[in-house]
DNA sequence: GTGAAAGCGCTAACAC
DNA sequence: GTGTTAGCGCTTTCAC
């Protein structure tokens, strides 16, 4: 076993006492120089198996690990990934919050969070994440329309993800939701089980999603040939209450449906509620079916399309990693969702179909 | 207007052609020493306006902000929280955290956030968020008992605030919301309203609100003379699915109750939905009231208390903002909560009252 | 395979 | 009121 040469660069500093452990007191004690210790923890591959043994038992002994401080004004990247969420989805969002640091975490990153929107300044949000705490990369979240609010040419030294909504100048890696597959699948499965006449109860239009899932639904009933009708059309803005009048203003319309899809969750318990108050039946009197998958959804047996937000954070978390390595381009991406079939859209019930 | 004399430490580096500006290149450009450009940005009272004007003119045509990686390891605070969440209550604490950033951002501070449980040893994403990005303060959400899964010495350098729940052996500032209040101002609202038999459908035994809320019951009950009987206590987990159990089994064993007070909204959503099935009306067969102050709650006419999550976080924040001034204890906080009534709960409605 | 030394961008103690 | 000068904890050439 070699034994490290003299070296004075670690007596350059005096013994820290109190406070934590850095690489000097390592150096010291191991008669190796900060050099090969910060080598160590780089895993820089040409330093000896027994140097490293050493760097690292004694580091172990006195709890010694690099500061990410130390680091980014030395190395220049932070290992921070900063992220933008809009402050009125945090509910939605919490799930693709999770696994962003379940993915970031595994590989040393960690994650600034930031809400925008409410009365702040997505500017200066984006500010603070980026010229601000330097993130290496910017993860920015968003469902509305972000227009002309943000500049991005000022943001364009730190790379960027987008999470479920694509901003069309914006020259950034993008990670969404399939909305499209999502409905299509649904519409495919309620002609399937005899519905016709399908109704719909919208989403709020400065969404992306709900635009997307309006979209997938006319074109899937222009496909399968159903009857697509303004009366099959109701007003929804993706909450409950909204769609509990739609559905009341749908049922006394009096006119024929045979299945409402509302496009969310939330708005098909809502819908549900109309139905039960007025006495109504389901999956009789009315097929429901709604989308996001959402917990009680399941309780209320209710069909759905499941949207993994878990996966979607994970893969944005990815996509991020890989732009702090240089990745100009990480591949843009469509999460794939599933299909839940439940009581609440017909008699066939049962299976759980994957979308293509 | 005096002019700065001559100093060359500006002159010790190179200009910084590309990268972004640093505060050598304010310090040559405006002819004043870094220290007078540091002292600017930290607001140092003893710098002449004049200075600072000029420091501040030259700073904006640069686009120069201090780094924050720069000053942190100069100055030894990050001006970074560190907050945890549990993994499986993120939707629940998605408003709280909002509230937090809310605060956070307006002293500057940044938010760097972690999950544990679902796997994650807590005990290394407190490392990850103390000894790794050495947090100024944590901040640790929690319901469940963390018990011995934390070892507090090893964090100790780090100040804490606990959010909304208390761990007996650490020392750290506590911040939660007033179960108690809320329980007994709602089974008061529900005896005022006649009703006697109060039912109840409870919460996770292992749950810090459900404990509380089920012994804020207890209590409640008793201080008014209304009756306590095994009957009238069904076991919930604050899934919809259970509170949808508990009713079906409360309605099927003919019991006579006249309200049932589910610990949390989710659970009523369950309920109401198990109370519609079985053709029974609300309130006329049975008032129902909730908690928690979930939206949906509204559009369903469910009698709630509101928990603030938004003010929860904001204390929060407020509490680690004062442990970074060197604050030793702020003081413990209870977030007042808010009865709302509605139709759910009898016939008197329409009056939302404080709770004192 | 390892060491010396020069920074990374900033703050703070001490001068004047 | 402002300048000088050490660092803060680490990485990274360039030597050897």
């Amino acid at each position: 076993m070699k034994r490290p040469r003299d070296n004075k660069n670690n007596s350059r500093r005096p013994n820290t006492s109190g406070g934590r452990p850095t690489i000097y007191d390592v150096s010291r004690l191991t008669g190796f120089s900060t050099a090969t210790v910060s080598r160590v923890f780089s895993n820089y591959p040409r330093v000896s198996q027994s140097t490293r043994n050493r760097v690292m038992a004694v580091s172990r002994k006195l709890g010694f690990s690099p500061s990410p401080v130390g680091r980014a004004l030395a190395g220049g990247n932070t290992r921070i990934i900063g992220v933008m969420f809009p402050l009125i989805a945090s509910g939605f969002f919490a799930e693709a919050l999770a696994g962003l640091d379940e993915v970031l975490a595994e590989d040393g990153f960690t994650m600034l969070t930031a809400f925008y929107g409410g009365g702040r300044d997505i500017q200066s949000v984006l500010a603070r994440l980026t010229t601000g705490y330097q993130s290496d990369v910017l993860i920015l979240a968003s469902t509305y329309d972000l227009g002309d609010q943000v500049q991005f040419p000022s943001v364009l030294r730190t790379p960027m993800v987008l999470l479920d909504r694509p901003i069309p100048r914006a020259e950034a890696c993008t990670i969404l939701i399939d909305n499209m597959a999502g409905v299509s699948a649904m519409v495919r499965h309620l002609a399937e089980n005899g519905h016709r006449r399908i109704a719909v109860i919208s989403g709020p239009d400065n969404t992306w999603d709900a635009q997307q899932r309006m979209q997938g639904y006319l074109q899937a009933m222009k496909e399968l040939n159903l009857p697509i009708d303004p009366t099959l059309i109701w007003r929804g803005d993706f909450t409950l209450e909204s769609g509990r009048q739609a559905m009341r203003k749908a049922m006394a319309a009096q006119q024929s449906f045979d299945a409402v899809f509302c496009l969310n969750d939330e708005m098909a318990l809502g819908a549900i509620a109309a139905i039960y108050e007025a006495g109504w039946r389901i999956p009789d009197d009315v097929a429901i079916a709604g989308f996001d998958g959402i917990s009680a959804a399941e309780s209320l047996q209710l069909t759905t399309v499941a949207c993994p937000m878990r996966d979607l954070g994970g893969a944005a978390a990815t996509a991020a990693i890989s732009l702090t390595r240089g990745v100009a381009h990480p591949p843009d991406q469509l999460i794939p969702v599933r299909l839940i079939v439940r009581r609440s859209s017909g008699r066939k019930i049962a299976h759980e179909a994957g979308v293509p």
